[in-house]
Formats: C-alpha cells, structure tokens, sequence
DNA sequence: AATCCAGCAA
DNA sequence: CAGAGTGCTGGATT
C-alpha cells in the first residue's frame, strides 16, 4: 500500500470484489468506469460493492475497453497491490472476448472469426459440432443450424467463449431487410444517460450490438428501445408483457418518430392484423410473449400472423421486460424469431430463481446500466421516500390468525392461504391505507394502492368509491381508467393488482400505498417502486426534498413481516432509505370516520374474508370442501368470531405484553405464542 | 408440489 | 355484433 492509499477510491480483492468508497471527489468517474468493467453488487450510501466476472469483462470488452485499460486504471485507483493471479484471469479473458460473431444472413445463421485458430477450437467441442450444419469451419466460417441457436450460444458461454451478436445494418441488403421509414421527431431529446447507452449498443457508427440496458422505471426505457428502432432502420419486433404495454408502446413510438401509423402492427388476443406485402414492406409490429409463446390453440388469423413474424428477418429484436425472458416458454422466442440483433430492457435485472443468467447468452452483455441515485441527483427521478408502517392485527383477525395455525380443522393446504388474507385484510391495515389516501388526496397528490389480494382489492376499491384494475376488468376499461387518472383532477387514486407490476406507464402517479404483496419478490418491489420515479414538477415536496412516497402497509406480529424484511433489502441496496412507522404513530388515525372504524364492519369484514377463502377452496376441490366443511362450522369457529371468550381474552393480553419488546422475529413470535397457549 | 392470478381463445 | 363469462396454459413464488 502506498503513501497516497488514502486519496485512492478503492479496494480489489482477489476473487474480483470491489470495494468503492462513494465520497471520494472523483466518486462520479470512478463509478462510470465500475459500471463498465463490473457488476454493481450492492449500492447502499456510502461503500459500494462490484463484482469482476468474466461476463462483465466480456461486456467490457465489447465496449472497446482494452484489457490493458482496465488493469493500469484498477491499478491507478486501488489501495492495495492487486494480486497476480487475478491479473492474469483479466488478460485471459481478453485474449478470447469479442472475437466470435453469431451472424444472420439470407435467414441463415453462421458462426464467424477472424481468428480461424479461436473458431477451429470452438469447432472442436463435441457440445458445439452438434449444433452445426456441417461439421468443421470453412475459411473462418462455420454454418449453425437454426434450430439450435439457443443451444450452441449456451454451449459457447458455458465453454468460455461468449458469442457476440452484432448487425451491420446500413450493409444490409434491401430485398431481405427493407428500410423502415422511422426517425425521431426533431422536438424529441434524448437525457445524457439515454445517450450514454445508445453509444454502448452503437459504439461503432454501423453496428447494433445485441446487450441489455438497464434503466429504473421512468427514466425512459422505451424511448430508448424506440431510438434503436429508429437508428437501425430495419424491420423491428417488440415484446413485452401486457396487452396495456403493447398499446402503451404504440403510442409512444408515434408520439416520438415519424412512422405512419399504418407501418406500427398490434398482435395481441384482442387487436391483430395480417401485415400487408410483408416482403417488401418494413415495419414495427408490438406484442406481448404469451402471444408468441403460447403454445395451446390458435385461431387461423393468429396462426397466419405468426408464421409470418417468424418467417420474416428481423434488424431489430426489442424484449421489454427483458427479466421474465429466460421463463421457459417465452425464452422459445429468442429462436422462432430470426433477429439480427437484440435489446433487452429492464429496469430489474433480478429474479427470485437463478436464470438471470441465462440472458448474457440468451440476448448478450449488459450494454449500460444507470445508477438510481445520481439519476435522483441529477433530477431526472423523483425523490422518493420509502416507508413501512407497521399496523397492530386486529383482534379478532389476529385470532383466526393464530387459529389457522394451530386448528387441525383446517385442512393444511388452506391454512397458509387463509393467514394470508388474514394479514392482508387486517383492518387495522385498512384504516392505514384510507388514511394515507385521504392524506395524500388532499395534497394533490395521485395515488396507487396496489394489492395482490383480488378480494380485498375489490371490496376496498368499492367501500372506498374508487376505480380498481386487476386481470378480470377488459383491456378498454383498463385504459379509460387510466386515462382519467392521468387527466382527471375528479380520478386520483387507483387500485392495482398485480396486473400493474410491469410496463404500466402512469407519469402523473407519486404516491403508492402497498398493503399485499407477493411473499418476498424483490422484482416486484422495485418495479412498483418505479411506478413513482417520473420527476412530478407539480407535486409539492415534502421536509428533505420528497416528492414521492412508497408506503409498505404491513401486518405486525405475522409472516408478513418476515417478506417485508427480504423486498426491503433490494432498495436498500439500491441506494434507498427505509423508513418504519408505526401505525399508532399517524396522526389522528383513531379519530378519524374511516370505514373499517367501527366494529361492526370489522366483524363483517371478517366474515367476508373467511367465505372468500372458504370459497376459492370449493371451487378447487368441491368433495374436499364438504368432507372438512361439517367439523369447522360445527365448532363455531370461523362462522361465529364471538364464540370462544376465554381464548379472545388470554391471547389479547398476551400480545398487548409483547408489544414493546418486539425485534425482527415474526415467525418465532408467533410460534411463541402457540406454544403458550 | 402447490398456490394464485394473468393472458389467450372463440 | 359485442362483450361477458369460461376453460386452459403458464409464470412466479414459496
């Protein structure tokens, strides 16, 4: 370590971790080199930490940063001696990266280099000879079978030798790839961050690289998608999730560039149109992956559509969403459909399972990925403030709760089901979220409550004499609904389910109340997070410079608490503090007439509750249903909350005696309590 | 393996 | 003719 350590930023370990101390003053530079060269592992206030892999050399490279680049500014910058070892790893990689091409031509798919030596050894894998037309590489070229493209950018990967996927567009021949007549209207200016990763996936005038972009919710994911489009100028096919996505899209792309509206083609279940004179013309066609995936029944219409989406030569392949890609029948899409190349956007690139991976072959390297607080800082996202308000079961819900636990007359399957709706529908929890509405509706400010409980979402939305959207409204509700939350001084507050996790695009909305969720997911967290992340000039700002709220409503004393814990963890390691408030602690909550106030609805709630859960049951298993039915109803338990005085009485006291000393343990709080009963 | 819910079909 | 209600497939999570 030398005598200047302390003005160097960082640390790197020899397994490639990288420690980043953010307050240095040339913290900025610093992180944009991380960025390109590491993954961001963790990204709190202070300290960050990147991960070197091999992936993230290969994107580097690919980038057109040298090896030797990347070792003198690792040198520059670290505090300590870099271990040799790693150093070689570094140079390895790059004596292979980058110098293996996947081309598509005539719909043909080859495998190219310019080093015959790389290509041969390539060639020599049984994994790979598989995959090719004819066995063995003629004059730096190999032919791949169009069946097993998946398969030999798999075999590739695994093997060490990533594939790149690039198009030279402005060479490609007219007949094939007809010239889309598509350019950005001059008004439109792309942010410096859009820019910055358009110059990633362009960083040679002529050629698109295929890669991953990275961007938060609201900071322009589309128009960047839309600019690809635009600067390719070939056929393009875009997917993403949702029908109101697909529209959403259409929109867009008219709002921003020139193409006449008859060149943008919608396929989804509700809106399809044969695409006329298909050869010769060029267009962009937006539909969702069930469509392309779906592997049940299709009308002729749909069957025609899609033998000629997969007919056609793509210049450009957009994956919206690009995280649900790897699900095994829409990762099918990555080899029905022949594309040049391929954007993959995201504003998560996280799942709960492992194949996220599986999208540095499936699509490529990540080409860019922004960093949600300088993007914060620099205005182009809201200030949010994420807090998690922590509300006491109410009695009677807590009861059932602990019952449904313990009770041999619930049949096993169910009990978890009805623990959920339980926590969900705490009233207690209710009256949090009426009151954080009509609190935040008297800001001005436009509200999204969002719950993965059909049930109570419904009969919330109702009591509440607000518009809610979970799958079963239709596609045109959907949109007048949003329409008029986006207009509407009269609409300011809407009720999502989890319909509204993806690609809903609501700008004006900086306010979000969650009261259920989907256990732990991570993803969903942050992309209901980012439903709030347009900058809002409009709203006011709150002491510390808010100007958006995420509020996580959740059930104390419960395993809620215990799934709050884990989606938490991922924004605190995007760099976002959480806040936790008690209930009790919102100002006048008890005084206030809120609908789930008084006893009586609370009971009636109940009720409702248990006939919800009693009947999404029946409807699965009618015999079961009856044969458990008769010992529950004969104790009275679910029907009559009166019923057992004793057990009310010892249980109230008992969690009103542990509700000071309450840490972080729910599960064995509650396992606890069984037991001393 | 099971649960819930969303999207597509017609 | 439309839109509502139905059945099926499949994704995400534990």
């Amino acid at each position: 370590m030398g005598h200047d350590a302390l003005a160097r930023p960082i640390w790197v370990c020899k397994t490639g971790r990288i420690l980043f101390e953010t307050l240095h003053p040339q913290a900025a530079q610093v992180a944009d080199f991380l960025i390109a060269v590491a993954e961001p592992v963790s990204r709190p206030q202070i300290i960050h930490e990147y991960q070197i892999t091999s992936l993230s050399l290969t994107a580097a490279i690919a980038n057109g940063i040298s090896v030797e680049q990347i070792i003198k500014i690792l040198v520059k910058l670290s505090k300590n001696a870099i271990d040799d070892s790693f150093l070689q790893f570094i140079r390895e990689k790059g004596r292979i990266t980058g110098k293996l091409h996947l081309v598509l031509r005539d719909g043909r798919h080859f495998l190219e280099s310019e080093e015959a030596t790389l290509l041969t050894h390539l060639c020599s894998h049984d994994e790979v000879v598989e995959c090719l037309v004819s066995s063995g590489a003629v004059d730096r070229t190999a032919e791949v079978d169009s069946t097993q493209v998946e398969k030999l950018k798999s075999a590739a990967h695994r093997l060490g030798f990533p594939l790149l996927q690039e198009y030279e567009f402005r060479r490609d021949r007219e007949d094939t790839n007809p010239h889309l007549p598509a350019v950005l209207r001059p008004s439109v200016n792309l942010r410096p961050y859009q820019q910055r990763a358009l110059s990633k996936m362009f960083s040679m005038d002529d050629v698109a690289k295929s890669g991953i972009v990275v961007l938060p919710c609201g900071a322009g994911k589309t128009l960047v998608g839309i600019a690809a489009c635009c600067r390719v100028g070939r056929r393009a096919l875009v997917l993403t999730t949702t029908a109101v996505a697909v529209d959403q899209w259409r929109r867009q792309l008219q709002l921003y560039t020139t193409l006449p509206p008859e060149d943008v083609y919608i396929f989804t279940a509700d809106q399809k149109r044969p695409i006329e004179d298909a050869e010769r013309r060029a267009c962009i066609v937006i539909s969702t992956y069930s469509m392309l995936g779906f592997t049940g029944r299709r009308g002729g219409d749909t069957a025609f559509i899609l033998d000629q989406l997969q007919q056609l030569e793509w210049g450009l392949l957009v994956v919206d969403e690009v995280q649900v890609m790897p699900a095994r029948t829409f990762r099918t899409v990555a080899t029905t459909i022949k594309s040049h190349c391929c954007l993959g956007l995201t504003a998560t690139l996280v799942r709960e399972d492992d194949l996220i991976q599986d999208l540095h072959w499936l699509i490529g390297p990540k080409l860019y990925e922004a960093n949600w607080q300088q993007l914060q800082e620099d205005g182009y996202l809201a200030r949010v403030r994420c807090i998690e308000v922590w509300c006491d079961m109410s009695e009677e819900f807590f009861i059932e709760y602990l019952q449904a636990q313990d009770s041999d007359d619930v049949p096993g399957s169910m009990r978890a089901t009805l623990q959920r709706s339980l926590w969900t529908c705490n009233p207690n929890k209710l009256k949090t979220c009426e009151f954080l509405i009509r609190h935040h509706e008297e800001r001005g400010d436009k509200i999204i409550v969002f719950s993965d409980n059909i049930f109570i979402l419904k009969e919330f939305a109702r009591k509440l004499g607000r518009y809610y959207i979970c799958g079963s409204v239709n596609l045109r509700e959907r949109m007048q609904i949003l329409s008029e939350f986006q207009e509407s001084a009269a609409c300011n507050t809407i009720f999502l389910s989890k319909v509204g996790d993806n690609a809903i695009d609501l700008p004006v909305a900086n306010v979000i109340v969650q009261i259920s969720s989907h256990y732990g997911s991570r993803r969903q967290e942050a992309q209901r997070l980012g439903r709030i992340l347009r900058p809002k000039p409009q709203a006011q700002c709150s002491a510390g410079g808010f100007n958006a709220f995420f509020y996580s409503v959740v059930s104390r004393d419960t395993q809620e608490l215990y799934h709050a814990n884990r989606r938490q963890q991922f924004l605190v390691e995007q760099g976002y503090n959480y806040q936790v408030v008690r209930d009790h602690r919102l100002s006048r909550l008890d005084q206030q007439n809120l609908i789930y106030s008084s006893k009586e609805s609370q009971l009636q709630l109940l009720k409702q509750v248990l006939e919800s859960v009693r009947r999404g049951e029946a409807e699965e298993a009618d015999e079961d249903f009856t044969g458990v039915a008769e010992p529950v109803t004969s104790t009275g338990k679910p029907a009559e909350p009166e019923a057992p005085t004793e057990e009310k009485v010892s249980l109230a006291s008992l969690s009103g005696g542990l509700d000071g000393s309450y840490v972080v343990a729910p599960v064995a709080r509650s396992k606890r309590l069984k037991v001393g009963n």
